[in-house]
RNA sequence: GGACCCAUAGCUCAGUUGGCUAGAGCGUACGAUUCACAUUCGUAAGGUCGCAGGUUCGAGCCCUGCUGGGUCCACCA
């Protein structure tokens, strides 16, 4: 015997995982580069059809798997195991992220904490101590995703600053540019003074905060602002040009305060005659609304704070203050000077750096876009052609109005951790036919000479979405010559929080460059929150590390525990309790496998399962029938990825009625046989969620050969139904004897009463069965003279052989049971009672209604005559 | 301002084209104990499915409105 008396699962899990890595059962069966083995010059993968691919969201190189990892790996694996399981070659690659922007965070706050700062290096310099810092830190995560039972190709690991992986961003890159999708642009952008980057408008974060709305003095027109301090770049005062307060004023100009400067006032619909003065100063260079007003009105754009967060180009007295000094000193002045008009407390959303939460300015700066509206217009057409399922189904539509409304996209990072982009600008002045920018891709040169005229090379990186939206391409290692068997993926997994940043734009770019959808499907999982609903965060301290729970109740209870209850889309909250009930149930399977092994053993059927066993009692027929309906709604769940319906009708299977009825029902019978074909198929079925323990068992158990992760899915289980129907029969009378006896006065009845019955067939041919299930002492026939009590039962007649006393206290009991069955009866007879139910409700139920009917007023009749007897 | 989601047992959640007496896990109460498992076994209690209408023979599910909670997008001088 191997099986201890009970699992423990950190005694075997890295085992098992080393030898599952060891053994390559993780691998495709597919080659998944192109071959050609028999010389005819084609790709032999060419009619692989039998794939299923899945590309893992890179988790953070150098970082640590949080719970949202954890459901994952959970939800992915499972599925890359399941379809394994189902004869796919399956390819589930992982990748890991150079995340740009996270990572450059912590290391610039490490560079701080020395003294330095990233200004006394070149690109060069930070990028590749970045690199070996990263290096150091690399491999933890790798570590975690593995001890999660993650089954993927790890010789495929895909790391976004790989060498394929930065030739194709390039390659795509050089493709826009002479499509002429990209361009360079002096715009406002998100730009954060504390890390000097700018952002995409998908990394804003958006906070209402309470501000104070000033009503400003320009001449006789009052302008209201939040910001006084951008005061020395405004150009302009709007007012509606229906508004009749202003209208005579259009045209005219107003003196600026606090400068010497005349700035006209301009009729424009921005401005809005119901809020504030109805009049609101024009500063193009720091309000992205001011912006378009200026472009409408062909005005100046005057920058007045700078990239470092000071102000500039505005009077000495207010130079090089910080826009918050600036502020408070404007403020004082035109308080001084009685230009100040009013103050009013508001409440407005300022957009905040979601990193360091610092206030992020809009600012002028030269970036590169890219022109959306044409890759956003072709993704749309797809997706409105049903190319991809979603899952949440209404996440479609959503993405659809977000593409809709998408605005051009900036691509430039001025931090050195990433992707540099290969543009140069012309150096030479004299060049004046050459064009100002190239496209080359030697970044690794700060300067380059292309026809004799000399370049220097852009120095920001590529937003780390630019290189992520090829992620499905990039790790299929998809390429326009080959037929690639496992492009598109068959579903993209990842948090519904990046639809937006990352699916999309993994749709846009998908298209774009192979001109298909990158998956066909897409499953999206909300948030894991804590036990309240409560969203973790280390300021809560309510934070759970995934890799905790695999510590303390290993790995198969994490992934059953977080996949239970959990559904496409939802945040949806998290508990230790699920956990615990996903180690019961690995213990569970561990005995089971344990007993079955026993009687394997004293059976002497060593020898391989065969699929020729016999069924030779009501029990084996019914288990049988049970395997096959778990099997197919497993199958049915997987398909719509209910993870969490596929967990719940395993654990009933296994647990309710593997153990429950059919293990019990086995401690009579003994069919080896068909003991190790159920086994196997609850091991297998099981296998997708709990990987570690269902191999474990497989490992240990006399009679199976290979990896259980190789297997394959259980072929339908052949059985009697009619007798598998039977065994109904004896599950009911059981409950019932079970029931009575609990409710009986007394304890430990089951001990005392003998459980007899009149001409019934079934209970006859399972006298030792029903015995042991209730645990009476003896299952006795009556020979037609009835004593004791009887058990509510319609359809069959037994007796616990109980004395007149026990009857008598029962005797409420009873009576409410009459009262409870008579309600029930009534409901069905108002039911049969109406003539639209009986004229428009299928046949079959009202065919059912009646035969309840019927049972009903048997069980009614039959108790009625025990209390009479009474 | 636009859109989306959620509301079912004490807690966390299932409930697929409308169909029987609305389910699970955890928790609670009571009982069991050599013979695979106390990470066990058995039994029970606990729900007018957020509110108000409507459609239907029949509504947790479909429709309308409302209330409460959450998310995203846009805007906010």
């Amino acid at each position: 015997m191997k099986f201890a008396s009970s699992y423990e699962p950190n005694q075997y899990e890295s085992e098992i995982y080393a030898a599952w890595e060891m053994a390559g059962v993780f691998n495709p069966t597919v080659p998944t580069v192109p071959t050609d083995d028999d010389g005819d010059g084609e790709d032999d993968r060419k009619h692989a059809k039998n794939t299923y691919s899945i590309v893992m969201p890179p988790p953070n190189a150098n970082g640590n798997l949080h719970i949202g990892h954890g459901l994952t790996v959970a939800t992915e694996d499972s599925l890359t195991r399941y379809y394994r399981l189902k004869g796919k070659s399956s390819w589930y690659i992982p990748g890991a992220d150079h995340a740009g922007f996270e990572t450059w965070v912590v290391y610039e706050k490490n560079l701080e904490k020395t003294g330095h700062t990233r200004f006394e290096y070149d690109r060069n310099e930070l990028y590749s101590k970045v690199w070996d810092f990263v290096a150091e830190q690399r491999g933890n995560m790798e570590l975690q995703l593995r001890a999660l039972g993650a089954s993927c190709s790890w010789d495929d690991l895909t790391f976004t600053l790989d060498e394929n992986v930065t030739d194709r961003i390039y390659t795509t890159f050089e493709k826009m540019w002479n499509d002429g999708l990209i361009y360079r642009g002096e715009k406002l952008v998100n730009y954060c003074p504390k890390h000097r980057t700018a952002f995409a408008d998908i990394e804003v974060e958006h906070k209402d905060e309470p501000g104070t709305l000033w009503d400003i003095a320009y001449d006789d027109i009052i302008v209201s602002t939040t910001r006084p301090e951008t005061l020395f770049g405004d150009v302009a005062v709007a007012v509606n040009p229906e508004d009749p307060k202003y209208k005579d004023k259009i045209g005219k100009t107003v003196h600026l305060p606090l400068t010497d400067r005349e700035i006209p006032i301009i009729a424009d619909e921005h401005a809005d005659p119901e809020y504030g003065t109805g009049a609101v100063k024009i500063t193009p260079a720091h309000d992205y609304d001011d912006y378009e007003v200026g472009e409408r009105h062909n005005l100046d754009r005057i920058q007045v704070i700078s990239e470092s967060g000071k102000m500039i180009n505005v009077p000495e007295k207010y130079y090089d203050l910080t826009t918050e000094e600036c502020r408070k000193q404007v403020i004082k002045d035109l308080k001084e000077q009685g230009l100040l008009k009013g103050e009013h407390k508001i409440t407005h959303s300022v957009a905040h750096c979601y990193k360091c939460g610092t206030v992020l300015e809009p600012m002028l700066k030269d970036q590169w876009f890219i022109d959306v509206e044409k890759l956003a217009k072709v993704a749309i057409q797809h997706l409105e052609a049903g190319e991809i399922k979603f899952y949440p189904e209404n996440k479609q539509k959503v993405l659809i109005n977000y593409l809709k409304g998408l605005k051009d996209w900036n691509i430039s990072r001025q931090i050195p951790w990433g992707i540099a982009i290969p543009m140069f600008k012309k150096a030479d002045e004299d060049a004046t036919d050459e064009p100002d920018w190239i496209y080359d891709r030697r970044t690794n040169l700060k300067e380059i000479e292309k026809a004799g005229v000399r370049y220097v090379r852009d120095e920001d990186t590529f937003d780390t979405w630019f290189s992520s939206s090829h992620w499905p391409i990039v790790c299929t290692n998809w390429t326009k010559e080959n037929y690639n068997p496992y492009y598109p993926l068959n579903v993209m997994e990842t948090g519904a929080d990046i639809l937006f940043a990352w699916v999309a734009r993994m749709i846009m770019m998908g298209l774009y460059v192979t001109g298909e959808v990158p998956f066909k499907e897409v499953y999206l999982h909300g948030l894991v929150l804590d036990e309240h609903g409560q969203k973790m965060s280390k300021s809560k301290g309510n934070v759970i590390n995934p890799m905790d729970l695999v510590t303390k109740y290993g790995s198969d209870a994490f992934r059953l525990g977080i996949l239970r209850g959990r559904s496409a889309g939802m945040n949806q909250a998290f508990s230790e309790n699920s956990v615990i009930a996903g180690r019961n149930l690995c213990n569970k399977l561990w005995n089971i496998s344990r007993f079955v092994q026993g009687i394997v053993d004293e059976c002497n059927e060593n020898e391989p399962s065969t699929t020729t066993y016999q069924t030779d009692n009501m029990g084996e027929d019914w288990i049988c029938q049970e395997i096959n309906d778990c099997l197919n709604q497993v199958e049915k769940s997987m398909q719509e990825y209910r993870f969490s319906e596929a967990v719940e009708v395993l654990y009933q299977t296994i647990w309710d009625k593997y153990a429950d009825w059919f293990l019990e029902s086995q401690k009579i019978y003994k069919n080896a046989e068909l003991l190790k074909t159920t086994l196997e198929a609850i091991l297998i079925a099981l296998h997708p969620f709990a990987p570690f323990v269902t191999e474990v068992i497989w490992q240990n158990l006399s009679w199976t050969e290979g990896f259980i992760v190789t297997a394959k899915w259980p072929a339908k289980l052949k059985y009697d139904p009619i007798s598998a129907a039977n065994f109904q029969n004896i599950r009911i009378i059981v409950s019932e004897a079970r029931t009575t006896l609990q409710a009986l006065p007394g304890t430990n009845n089951a001990k005392k009463y003998n459980l007899m019955y009149n001409n019934d067939s079934i209970v006859a041919d399972n006298q030792l069965l029903i015995k042991n299930l209730t645990k009476v002492p003896a299952v006795i026939a009556l020979n037609g003279s009835p004593k004791g009590l009887k058990l509510a039962l319609a359809n069959h007649e037994l007796y616990l052989d109980v004395p007149e006393s026990v009857v008598n206290a029962y005797k409420d009991t009873l009576t409410e049971k009459i009262l409870s069955v008579g309600r029930e009866l009534d409901a069905l007879n108002a039911r049969m009672e109406n003539p639209n139910y009986v004229e428009k409700a299928p046949a079959h139920l009202v065919k059912e209604t009646q035969d309840q009917i019927n049972e009903k007023q048997a069980l009614i009749s039959h108790l009625k005559q025990q209390l009479e007897v009474i």
